[in-house]
DNA sequence: GTCTATATCCAGATAGAC
DNA sequence: GTCTATCTGGATATAGAC
């Protein structure tokens, strides 16, 4: 739980884990997700591949690491941003940016989007656990879409679809490009002006 | 091209390519698109992997088969409706059918879906003439959405990434079930609202 | 904790006999 | 067209020495 306590040894040993990790990501990013091997993992931290062992009991528990990493660098997102639209200047401003914010950060790094959103690992899904955290995720929305008067479920469930879907065709058919990010302002006028009676 | 004509010995073997991709979908389906190994497939069809061979030239020209086959489906769905929504009776009406028929052929088979729309097969993607087929559905799109006043090209995509954001979530987070797609028709209201100055 | 060695199993692809 | 045999290379994981 501290992040500084624990011995030299166990400051090592959370260093290496730390960089094998990056490691992962950096080759999942190269080759793929499910592309990653052990080997070539152990090679770019200079272990070998059995070594790996020594931080991570299985290839499934590294993948639920990486799960785990990409939901809280969403959640430390998440956190900047003001829980109720209700107090803000513009509320409506403030949803596109927000929205803005959650599909940048999707296509900046397709593959965390693909581990956290899509279920591409043949056999693998996250823990109990892991999966937990993007529960928060969506809790969080639903407060906030309701501090604007969008109440409901199946505006939450619209909203993501519409920004993942978003995200989705400007992975799959305009990686790099915004032909689909640069939709989302006028995406979030359209919700708004069809749930929100404001003036 | 003839579809009936050739020797039986052509007959023969356009029989056993069907069975091969017809193998290799139901293998897809229960293990994953990535998970299929010739091995495998060859056993589903009584055949040795090496002799898979000699009717795919390698495993990415296996899965371009089977990527043409699944847009070949489409098109045949795509074919039974109506190109202009001018001169139907219930514009809305009928383009929420038309928008629940793709949602429900994309979630019936969330695996032809991947291979279809989401780039999930490590280093494979579809050859260019296949990938024109998919073109060729956007393009029937904007034509069918041209016919009821929603014009351009962003329409046309913010349509896309509405009906395959509501898919993604439906597949990914209640497979089976309707959470997500049950919402289509409160999704195309939103967008012919928006979109389109009707009586 | 890291290594070597190994177990076990799998992949896609090709050569050449029949 | 199909087979056997094989190539070449890969995977995850474990045992046991140091």
């Amino acid at each position: 739980m501290s992040e500084i306590a624990g011995t030299p040894r166990d400051r090592r040993r959370r260093e290496t884990t730390a960089e094998i990790l990056e490691a992962a990501w950096r080759l999942s990013r190269r080759d793929g997700l499910g592309s990653v091997s052990l080997r070539d993992l152990g090679r770019e931290v200079g272990l070998r591949a059995s070594s790996l062992y020594a931080y991570f009991d299985s290839k499934a528990a590294l993948y639920d690491a990486m799960f785990r990493q990409g939901q809280e660098q969403l959640a430390a997102l998440a956190a900047e941003w003001p829980r109720s639209l209700a107090d803000v200047d513009d509320p409506r401003r403030t949803a596109k940016e927000l929205a803005a914010r959650f599909v940048a950060f999707c296509t900046e790094d397709p593959t965390r989007y693909q581990l956290l959103f899509q279920r591409v690992i043949p056999g693998w899904e996250p823990s109990p656990e892991s999966y937990a955290l993007a529960v928060a995720r969506v809790d969080e929305l639903r407060v906030t879409l309701a501090s604007v008067g969008i109440e409901g479920d199946e505006a939450v469930d619209l909203w993501t679809a519409l920004l993942t879907g978003i995200t989705d065709q400007q992975i799959s058919n305009d990686p790099g490009g915004d032909r689909w990010s640069r939709l989302v302002p006028w995406a979030v006028d359209l919700f708004f002006d069809q749930l929100r009676s404001e003036p």
